[in-house]
RNA sequence: GGCUUCAUAGCUCAGUCGGUAGAGCAAAGGACUGAAAAUCCUUGUGUCGCUGGUUCGAUUCCAGCUGAAGCCA
């Protein structure tokens, strides 16, 4: 059987994962897009060391910040990881707050090796869309969102069949319980404002000012909440106390997306977090897992 | 104390030559199969400061009051 614990950012996954592993010899592994990065670590609330308590954690610090890295590749890792510790008998513990990433893994989607990613820079929105009609006449993939009229695009000329009729499958690959840490809306994002200022006392704005240094300016370091709001600053554009509401203001949206993937595309049995009595969630959680595994 | 300006959505403000109102941001809901902490879509939110007057009808005009800012003493 494997656990997954998720839920949006700022619940306590990272606690319960730890508390859970130790009851029933189970090993650790993210489940978090960004969390895979090395160097990515305060903005990222990534686990440390000392509160790893002996357990043992995969797919951390896996790539640098220079690496490119897909649903696709965690895809591939991940399973890789969990076929390795159900032969040996440990509970594969997953926990993250990227929904794709663990529907990816762990239903049946399909991936297959492909290299051509044309960015058409020279297009508009517009013109992107015409064309992709023009290869997939049952696109229903907005016009305005470039991302993914792009990928779109690519599939289809890759495999000459369109995009809007890959086989979609609802099909868990392995046996498996979703754990849903949440609490109320207002508490939550109570939470995430203090926890960016705790991510500040720990040393947020050297990590993000190395990172701004580096010039390193792809995927990986672009896409996490927490750096890229803070370069208007180093800028001298914008003040700090701006910057942080910024972060702020995109964490709580990021979690809202967060419920919305997970009330929408996964089948979660949820958990109020008692934030001044964790042991009894630990306790609730974990009585429900074992009844599951029978 | 006198004069002037302002008071409209959670915030910043627009507007109605009198027919009870709209932008941005915030917020809420949604989509999602190789960027997912990404990308994109949808939607409201109101005693128009309070009390009167004029009017068929006032958030809009008038008076008073309250509060804020500025100027003069």
């Amino acid at each position: 059987m494997i656990i997954v614990i998720t839920g949006p950012t700022s619940v306590g996954k990272t606690k319960l994962s730890i508390a859970i592993a130790k009851k029933m010899k189970g090993e650790i592994i993210n489940a978090d897009s960004t969390q895979i990065y090395k160097g990515l670590d305060i903005a990222t609330a990534k686990i440390n060391k000392d509160e790893m308590e002996g357990i043992n954690h995969h797919l951390f610090d896996i790539k640098e910040i220079t690496e490119n890295y897909t649903v696709f590749d965690y895809q591939k890792d991940s399973r890789q990881v969990i076929d390795k510790l159900l032969k040996q008998n440990i509970t594969p513990i997953l926990v993250g707050g990227t929904g794709l990433y663990i529907k990816a893994c762990l239903y049946d989607y399909k991936f297959n090796d492909e290299i051509i990613t044309n960015q058409y820079d020279n297009l508009t929105n517009e013109e992107i869309y015409e064309q992709l009609i023009k290869l997939d006449p049952n696109n229903i993939i907005h016009k305005n969102n470039r991302q993914r009229l792009i990928r779109a695009i690519n599939y289809c000329q890759i495999y000459k069949t369109p995009f809007s009729s890959k086989e979609k499958t609802d099909k868990l690959l392995y046996d498996v319980v979703f754990i849903g840490l949440t609490t109320p809306r207002d508490i939550l994002y109570e939470r995430i404002n203090k926890r960016v200022d705790v991510m500040v006392n720990k040393g947020l704005l050297n990590e993000a000012l190395a990172i701004y240094n580096s010039s390193i300016r792809t995927k990986a370091v672009l896409t996490p909440i927490g750096y890229k709001e803070l370069f208007p600053y180093f800028e001298n554009k914008d003040t700090l106390d701006n910057c942080l509401e910024i972060i702020k203001k995109n964490s709580r949206k990021y979690a809202k997306r967060q419920y919305t993937w997970f009330n929408n595309q996964m089948n979660i049995k949820w958990f109020n977090v008692d934030f001044n009595h964790f042991d009894k969630t630990i306790d609730s959680v974990f009585e429900y897992i074992k009844k599951a595994n029978f």
